[in-house]
DNA sequence: AACGCAAGCAACCGCCTCATC
DNA sequence: TGATGAGGCGGTTGCTTGCGT
């Protein structure tokens, strides 16, 4: 059978050194990472594999995007948090070379206060309204949710639990007002015809890309 | 220069889901 | 079909750094 998962006799723990960054790249560049547990042992280090794993996806991938967050990464994060809620890894797939820990804590240091100061509510868990009105609607009808905002359709899109998959909404003309509107405290009418479409290229794009890399982003720097 | 405080960030912890046996 | 391990995720902690006094 397999080996227990924490076997944590003797391992090291704490901050990374330089040496320890080095084999573990090295490590990943000539053999891949198929199999996290083991690796701390094949690459000699005395780390746990999840140890291993997170230093990699979260700092050493060779596509990770260091720095500031620009202002589209910022709005574009704020967005998906109205949608998604505390969901950062499904919000990283939209932020190529953004890891979710990153954009986890941009949220806790930067946005969140900058929210909380604008006076909107945040719900720790699914914060916009939309996805409220859907999980309310979804526990009285299962399957798809037809949305009061629009034709917005949610199903596999309630977060009935956090590793539900980001299923590219069949999204409807009204999804994106409902998003703009309400996400910003806006009324549909402050937006004219060449705002909505660029709102609703930014929504399409957001899930078409969540759709199709949820999943497959995980796998990226997988050699 | 020394101290205290707050912000930022890396890393750990515990839980959940999925795959495998 | 239930048990178990691996991987993945979000929450949280604690160290480091920068700034004000």
């Amino acid at each position: 059978m397999k080996t227990p998962c924490c076997e944590r006799m003797g391992m090291k723990k704490g901050p990374w050194t330089a040496e320890e960054d080095h084999i573990l790249v090295s490590h990943i560049q000539r053999y891949g990472h198929g199999n996290w547990r083991a690796l701390p042992k094949q690459a000699g280090l005395l780390r746990c594999g999840k140890s291993c794993r997170l230093r990699w996806i979260n700092y050493l991938r060779p596509d990770i995007k260091r720095g500031k967050f620009s202002k589209e990464e910022e709005d574009t994060i704020l967005k998906l948090h109205e949608i998604l809620g505390n969901r950062w890894s499904a919000i990283a797939t939209s932020l190529p070379g953004r890891t979710d820990n990153e954009i986890k804590n941009f949220w806790h240091t930067h946005l969140k206060k900058r929210i909380q100061k604008s006076g909107v509510h945040i719900n720790g868990n699914a914060s916009s309204h939309i996805l409220q009105e859907a999980q309310a609607n979804s526990s009285s009808s299962s399957g798809a949710v037809s949305s009061a905002y629009g034709n917005v359709m949610l199903d596999n899109y309630g977060l009935p639990s956090r590793k539900n998959p980001i299923n590219p909404p069949t999204v409807g003309t009204g999804f994106y007002g409902a998003v703009s509107s309400d996400t910003f405290g806006e009324t549909e009418d402050n937006h004219d015809s060449c705002q909505l479409s660029e709102e609703m290229e930014f929504w399409y794009n957001i899930f078409i890309k969540s759709g199709q890399t949820s999943r497959d982003n995980e796998n990226l720097g997988h050699y």
